[in-house]
DNA sequence: GTAATGATTTAGGCATTCCTAAAACCAGTC
DNA sequence: GACTGGTTTTAGGAATGCCTAAATCATTAC
């Protein structure tokens, strides 16, 4: 039944699933192919094998759906995952925008004991340094945020509330430009259909009033005001 | 070259390789299979990959020796491992007699960057909680201990040096009776034909003066006096 | 010198997880 | 209702690393 019973595989796989599933509902095969950057049908026959261990509900042709017995091991997963994260930034000074690929790896020897104190050393932290939230222990995680900055209209401010870290350019370029989890910006212009957008910084250091350009509009937001 | 080019398979031989070929020179299959927790005939298999890979020069039937190319894979190894170890003691709490199993997972997943990181917070330190030291990065090592607890005559006093970590039960029995490395002992008595002996413990908190018998004798030490 | 004993290797298999190529399926278009 | 394009699954295979059982080797004892 723990989160050790399975292979990293097993782990990697349902930690996917279940953020795939958060944004998009059912997962497709191909789609979870894509994430995990293996063929189709390797995804195809690992799926049949996470349906016999009960961790999804399968029906072929039309994608899966985390059981409950699946969600809670993929809450550890990420559990672990988004703790080392902090870890990594906050007591080894590994910079924000690097510290997925190191927690990838890391976040499948973490045992139970050394989980609670990292946790504790942190102080009990609530989210990583993408502004993802640390599921806590019982799996409880709160819902997604519903604004992103694209949402927003010219002239309105907000807060960074999360930046997604699935590509590791994009994270680059968001550490670059100084947005992270925190930063309060101010929308000073919109390209049409849903297009880039040009947003100001409010209160970065070095960065004060600086504004910015690009594909920032994936970020999720707090509004302000 | 690097490290992680080699499975986490090939390090485990090759660090355990290194072990037995400082205390017994040339390693036989079955000694290695014994460590490891394989069978001899897995080991052989091995074995030959490793010969292959050109990190142990093999004779069939006469066992192995690392090349310099294995040693330096397995020295990095090593220097993973007791830096882990250390970090766990010391940054995390955990209990030095229990450090080793959590390092035997980390030590494979420890980026060149994080090992950097680790050392510098510990202040770059030169031996693990069990007092082994440390390779270097450029695979120094200095040369092991030369007296054991059982070399000592009665009344003769000595610090513990090393405490070995192969068997968790005699590390916890260690752990149990307070003799840890730093420790000043004094022998009281010593059992014929390099049995038992009985110490004194000099220095250790709650058990000032206190006595223990039984199997301490594997201790490496330095004399006193 | 030969025979027994223990160490080592070979032979044959199994589990895991991935791959490519080919077949099967599904949905939207004409 | 058949076609077509993209999705998904099946079929067949490869690499890694482990196992047991059976042969082979080396050494020690007599």
């Amino acid at each position: 039944m723990p989160l050790s019973e399975h292979t990293e595989s097993v782990q990697d796989y349902l930690k996917t699933i279940f953020d795939i599933q958060r944004e998009h509902g059912r997962v497709a095969t191909t789609a979870l192919a894509e994430r995990l950057g293996n063929s189709p049908a390797s995804v195809t026959g690992m799926i049949k094998k996470l349906a016999a261990l009960n961790l999804v509900e399968y029906e072929p042709y039309q994608g899966v759906v985390l059981t409950p017995a699946g969600e809670k091991i993929a809450l550890e997963v990420i559990r672990h995952h988004r703790l080392i994260e902090r870890y990594l930034a906050e007591a080894l000074g590994v910079p924000w925008d690097q510290v997925h690929a190191e927690a990838e790896k890391w976040e499948h020897v973490l045992s139970e004991d050394l989980e609670d104190r990292i946790d504790a050393v942190l102080g009990y932290p609530t989210t990583d340094p993408h502004g993802a939230p640390i599921p806590k222990r019982d799996g409880t995680l709160p819902p997604p945020h519903t604004t992103r900055l694209s949402d927003l209209q010219t002239g309105q401010s907000a807060t960074i509330a999360e930046v997604s870290d699935h590509d590791p350019a994009m994270l680059r370029y968001f550490a670059e430009l100084g947005l992270r989890p925190g930063v309060d910006v101010t929308v000073v212009a919109v390209a049409p259909f849903g297009g880039p957008l040009t947003v100001r910084l409010d209160d970065v250091e070095h960065a004060v009033g600086r504004e910015v350009a690009g594909y920032v509009a994936v970020c999720d937001v707090t509004p302000v005001g």
